[in-house]
DNA sequence: ACGGGTCATCGACACATGTCAATATCGACG
DNA sequence: CGTCGATATTGACATGTGTCGATGACCCGT
């Protein structure tokens, strides 16, 4: 294990603009943020979204991201430990899925209208 | 200038799981989530939302941020450089205010629900 | 004009991060 | 069993980032 919590169901908490939030939420937010805030692993969710059936391959993700293979490895292993990705191994290939809710999560608690 | 452009109104485009975003776009967008991935500038955005009339001087968030001047002051123009706050400097003091909608485009962005 | 208070900038430092080449792991299939 | 092909892990490297102390710039009373 490299990292350290399932955080994407963990972002919980109120919507940051509501409440001046702790240390503790800020740091789990800025966890899940930071997993989100590059661009090949915001790519990444979008090809895996955009992509037959919602799921990828490695295979399929190397050659439009144009980075190497353990480089793509490694940023979605990232974002599996952020939570916003699930890695099923069927055979050979390892098959990664968008998490229902994880993105809408971040979402809302950036969202102001709910005041 | 240290960095690059007003990026929250260019946060723009398609809600990411639509269709595989290019690099452009999600350099774009991943600058501007650089910008909030960090506990303590999402602790600043909460305590100026929070503030009375919706606005704090750099005065008003040292302490409870618990960190030195000049790292506030460096987190709060990287917050303002990302295009997330407004900075207006009355007299002695710097005034910070959530700039409207800016939050709400990096949210609608994340969502999935817009199908 | 002077001094005190508010904020920004600079320089330095430790640490995290993105990337790759090389290597390891592991399943499928002759 | 041996090999090939798909992923993961490791090690190394350059670069980016958060933090602070010191200093500079600016406004405002006195």
């Amino acid at each position: 294990m490299t990292t350290t919590l399932p955080v994407a169901s963990t972002v919980c908490c109120a919507p940051l603009v509501r409440a001046p939030l702790g240390a503790e939420d800020a740091t789990r937010l800025a966890t899940t943020l930071k997993a989100l805030a590059d661009p090949a692993r915001l790519r990444l969710l979008s090809l895996v979204a955009a992509h037959e059936g919602g799921e990828a391959c490695v295979c399929d993700l190397i050659e439009p991201l144009g980075l190497s293979q353990p480089t793509v490895s490694h940023h979605l292993k990232v974002l599996v430990d952020a939570g916003l990705l699930t890695r099923e191994k069927r055979g050979v290939w390892a098959y990664f899925t968008l998490v229902p809710g994880a993105l809408d999560a971040v979402a809302s608690v950036l969202t102001t209208t709910g005041s």
